[in-house]
DNA sequence: ATGATTATATACCGATCGGTAGAAAAAAAT
DNA sequence: ATTTTTTTCTACCGATCGGTATATAATCAT
């Protein structure tokens, strides 16, 4: 009962998401998010809480939507193979022709003020949690003797990160996919394709 | 003549640059930048023009003081090298105990509201630069017969500095020295090092 | 001592920030 | 038709944003 919504909420959410994606979390005001979402103040605040509680919904939009890649990687049963898919699901996300360059999860809130510190934190654990549960994937690989000899498997994961977090930057200065494609073939280079053929 | 200076103008620019670094161009207010610097507002425009003015003046700081390095790194004879003292001259101005963490110049303005968007621009210009010239240091390397086979110049630098970009946000998400330095060491594994006799 | 010059401190500017009060409008329930 | 519920619209809130006008204080030159 009572009046209807006369707006959707999944679009306008998606507006949000690629708002905060490309002038991050602070440097997006209220007037930017209901312009681009054509929608009131109370609106939005009616429905999502505040802009932060907005920004925590997209962020959890963006991880659905254009992050599912990841868990998917996860379950490839070779390690380089989980290593490469996520590399390019990176590089893909990070270059995609419609949406902002670069990852809504850096650009969010990677520096701020006193009043962001509280969504930047989110961010920094949202990245710890995916260096963790990479981890976890290559502790499994490295009990089976999918690992490249000499690496410890956090050491891998925070390795692959560290690259998926550098082509972000690069996106946001610029690269293209292609050249994306080839810094990752170069990461890779010294983790030797599974054979076709078991050891 | 005329009344003489109450502050060391180094000095507060050396806190402007701490300011910006930590929390961002947008994320720092005039208000935490006189605070900071102890001097009053019209004090910080007569010497430093306005913000915009101030954040390019504490940028060139951060490169004069921060950034030598890199190219001090560009002359080292062997390319091997050029790139692993730059690698861990980021990684080490990224972890200083006494200094915000991560990259001024990505922690300036990654992603901005319009009226940053000067700022931004310069720093990605900035990132550009730094590639460029690394690109022409490895330029002659190739020359040289210097560089691993099957690489072009300057996909080397863009890898290079992507690696860097991405142990600039580990530091800012908490990754201490010595875990970037394993990142390194995996980034540089397949590139041989240099023997020591001539090929 | 008196100007001329430069830096300081105080107080203020319009604009924008995130957020909300209150009334009107549109639907369902009675 | 009236009441109830929810959304929408307009107008507004105090706080802070970057930036400045004005007056006073401190120096040098004469």
């Amino acid at each position: 009962m009572g009046r209807p919504r006369e707006f959707d909420v999944d679009e306008a959410l998606e507006t949000a998401m690629e708002l905060f994606w490309r002038k991050g979390y602070e440097g997006t005001s209220l007037t930017d998010l209901t312009e681009g979402m054509g929608i009131t103040k109370p609106s939005l605040y009616g429905v999502f809480g505040n802009k932060e509680g907005l920004f925590l919904k997209a962020l959890e939009r963006y991880e659905r939507t254009k992050m599912n890649f990841f868990h998917e990687a996860l379950k490839e049963p070779k390690a380089r193979v989980v290593a490469e898919k996520i590399l390019r699901g990176f590089a893909d996300a990070q270059t995609a022709e419609k949406d902002p360059s670069g990852c809504m999860g850096i650009n969010g809130a990677l520096a701020c003020s006193e009043a962001a510190a509280e969504i930047q934190k989110c961010l920094i654990e949202n990245r710890h949690r995916g260096e963790r549960d990479l981890s976890k994937r290559f502790e499994r690989a490295a009990q089976e003797g999918d690992l490249p000899p000499g690496h410890e498997p956090f050491d891998l994961a925070r390795y692959i990160m560290t690259i998926s977090q550098g082509t972000a930057i690069q996106a946001a200065s610029g690269a293209d996919r292609a050249a994306l494609y080839r810094v990752i073939d170069m990461a890779l280079q010294f983790w030797p394709e599974p054979g076709t053929q078991g050891s």
